[in-house]
DNA sequence: AAAATACGACTACGGATGTAGTCTATAAGA
DNA sequence: TCTTATAGACTACATCCGTAGTCGTATTTT
């Protein structure tokens, strides 16, 4: 049974990517504004624990957790979990719904074209 | 209380898109290969019913059933969802990533530029 | 009009999720 | 060493979701 890392969880996880090894407290003080209690939180990292997204490491008082997946990978499956549920699979028809409603930013636009021409590059070097 | 599309409902929203105005048969149709019993479709619609996404028009015996939310904007909104999740509300960080890992296939990143191409265009006109 | 059939309403039920509390063991500090 | 704060284990509970069944009613067909 495939586990996955639900909305709330998925909000520590990003804390945890950002402090390898935190321990508790020091996630709870990541997700100040969350406007969860530090119960609710320590429960969402057991389950991420439980789940095998995270490790816990104990030594002295404090346990220090790690997120087990990196940041890059995990994004990357939700990402084509995602692409593949709504948009057939093909980034390209997300970007073009989101362009046609305006909702890309100039800036954004900017970055695009930038990383298609680095892609490009890529793909020429490796053919 | 915020209603969303579940990840089974959504197969059912895509027949419909398809086939506005569908029957409940014809949805059971479209979704041959799904694995699902003809009463869970049934169930899925009656919630998508209740959650407003959908509304059924009986006349005659059968019910028609049509989305009353467009495919694009669903999906629009299903996108920002997500990106605002998991890249931090950038398209641009989401292809990065993919193309990073090179899951991004040759013929997309020309579709992908022919749409920068249009949006920076289209931008121009605006301003 | 009676019989057959598909719909709609309601019920079911286990698992996941959101949100959080209590109790206990243990480490740190006094 | 004793107190205190905190982490871990366990418990709680409502809601949503996946998956599906039953039963009565309305409609179509014979």
């Amino acid at each position: 049974m495939k586990q996955s890392i639900s909305e709330s969880e998925w909000a520590v996880m990003e804390a945890l990517w950002q402090l390898p090894g935190a321990t508790l407290a020091q996630v709870v003080e990541r997700l100040q504004g969350s406007g969860w209690q530090y119960t609710t939180i320590r429960t969402l990292l057991a389950r991420l624990v439980e789940k095998g997204f995270v490790q816990a490491q104990r030594n002295g008082k404090a346990s220090r957790y790690t997120a087990t997946v990196p940041a890059d990978a995990c994004r990357m499956e939700q990402a084509q979990d995602f692409l593949g549920r709504v948009y057939r699979g093909s980034v390209a028809a997300m970007v073009s719904g989101l362009a046609r409603q305006g909702r890309v930013s100039r800036q954004e636009i900017t970055e695009l074209k930038q990383m298609i021409d680095a892609m490009e590059a890529d793909d020429e070097c490796q053919n």
